[in-house]
DNA sequence: GCCAACGTTGGC
DNA sequence: GCCAACGTTGGC
């Protein structure tokens, strides 16, 4: 079964990427999702999986690489069993971060769910998306892929 | 700060 | 099960 790439979406005021670096390998619990659709594709996750790190609202920029080190586990931050997340730790930051602008600038990012369907908080990205947004980034490809 | 788009809720 | 009303998200 081979790895697949996501998107993650937070506010630089409720979770930003110094936090998230700053609990190095330990991870964090990627809790707060409150939409079906968002936590039905972190149930899909697997370990190694990897994804991007984007900041919403005034930032609007992909800032940094994660990894999802566990399958999706009810949060425990809330009693409410329909709500369950992974765990991801940072992997690296982008050399050049890469904003919403560049990437709706770009015709081969063009269905990337990020543009179609913005409000969702947690999104599948295909390989080529995950490629060229790492190339726009400063990360060369063998950098931006799961190591096995 | 505004508002379009989307998701959820609840009355019927 | 439909859909109007409401709440939230996030780009602008």
């Amino acid at each position: 079964m081979s790895k697949k790439y996501w998107l993650f979406k937070t506010e630089k005021s409720t979770w930003s990427w110094e936090n998230q670096v700053a609990r190095g390998d330990t991870g964090e619990e990627w809790d707060g999702v409150r939409n079906y659709q968002a936590r039905n594709f972190m149930r899909e996750m697997k370990v190694g999986d990897q994804g991007f790190f984007y900041l919403s609202q005034r930032d609007r920029v992909i800032v940094g690489i994660v990894e999802v080190i566990t399958v999706a586990h009810p949060e425990s931050s809330t009693e409410d069993q329909r709500w369950e997340c992974v765990d991801i730790k940072a992997i690296k930051s982008l050399p050049t971060p890469v904003s919403l602008d560049q990437i709706k600038a770009d015709p081969r990012l063009a269905e990337m769910v990020l543009v179609k369907n913005s409000r969702l908080s947690v999104q599948p990205v295909k390989e080529d998306e995950w490629r060229i947004v790492c190339d726009l980034g400063g990360l060369s490809p063998e950098h931006c892929r799961p190591l096995d």
